[in-house]
DNA sequence: GTCGATAGATGCAGTATGCACATAGGTGCG
DNA sequence: CGCACCTATGTGCATACTGCATCTATCGAC
């Protein structure tokens, strides 16, 4: 999971969430979905994993889509956001808000509240 | 995975992440470092989770460990960071911010480039 | 008809995860 | 001592998620 040389890779809530957000102000489909989050600097993901993504995220009632025959070329399955999900998405933003202060805290010579705990003297990373 | 009412948990990446971050600048044991995520206002997850994690990093040489027999009471496996797991959390840093800043981006009010696709009128999300 | 782009989906093998439970050292107490 | 409880780390299992390859299908161009 965690390489080396591992280039960082979007999936699970973090995908998730992307769709959520493209989707807040925009009706789109997977295909589309799938394309612009690699336009926009997104690390590359699975197509496949964005679709069944997309399809969990209805069945559980984040996005409700519906069948677009409307243009030509094969059926788009046009999702939208439902309440629910944009609910879920606000949540989801404010945790990664204060997921990322947390972690700039952390990374600005100190972590949260240090009790009394161990000393712990900033050893020189050993490899 | 997106429940309704689920509330969002850390994994995964995000969970690699947290950890090495919390390393920086500080050299800690599993139990210690699952206490101060939680206490630093994440939301909870498995202490099981974070010491797999812990030696998943630890077997891709994003950090390193020995038994800490110094204290009284069970002992303690000492995490430090590595140089690689600077690096890879550098990079994680990075790819989150760009991703937030995607995350602003697309939420408020439109995504990205939109090169000459549908237009999509900011439809009333639906239910 | 065939090639390529669009659009969506699935099978499979490998991995990650949550939950419950196991192990063990140490302290306090009757 | 026996026992409860906190610290500290880990494991087994069933389930879920993931990447990769592959499959179907529509349409336009040649």
């Amino acid at each position: 999971m965690a390489d080396a040389n591992a280039k960082p890779r979007l999936h699970g809530e973090l995908l998730s969430t992307s769709l959520l957000a493209f989707l807040k102000n925009w009706n789109a489909y997977g295909y589309q979905l799938s394309q612009r989050l690699a336009e926009a600097g997104m690390p590359q993901f699975d197509s496949g994993t964005v679709y069944r993504t997309l399809r969990q995220l209805e069945k559980t009632g984040m996005v409700s889509s519906f069948w677009d025959t409307s243009e030509s070329g094969p059926a788009r399955r046009m999702y939208s956001l439902t309440k629910a999900g944009e609910l879920f998405l606000t949540g989801w933003i404010e945790t990664l808000q204060n997921y990322q202060s947390i972690l700039q805290t952390a990374l600005a010579g100190f972590a949260p509240k240090v009790p009394e705990t161990a000393d712990a003297e900033p050893v020189d990373a050993a490899l």
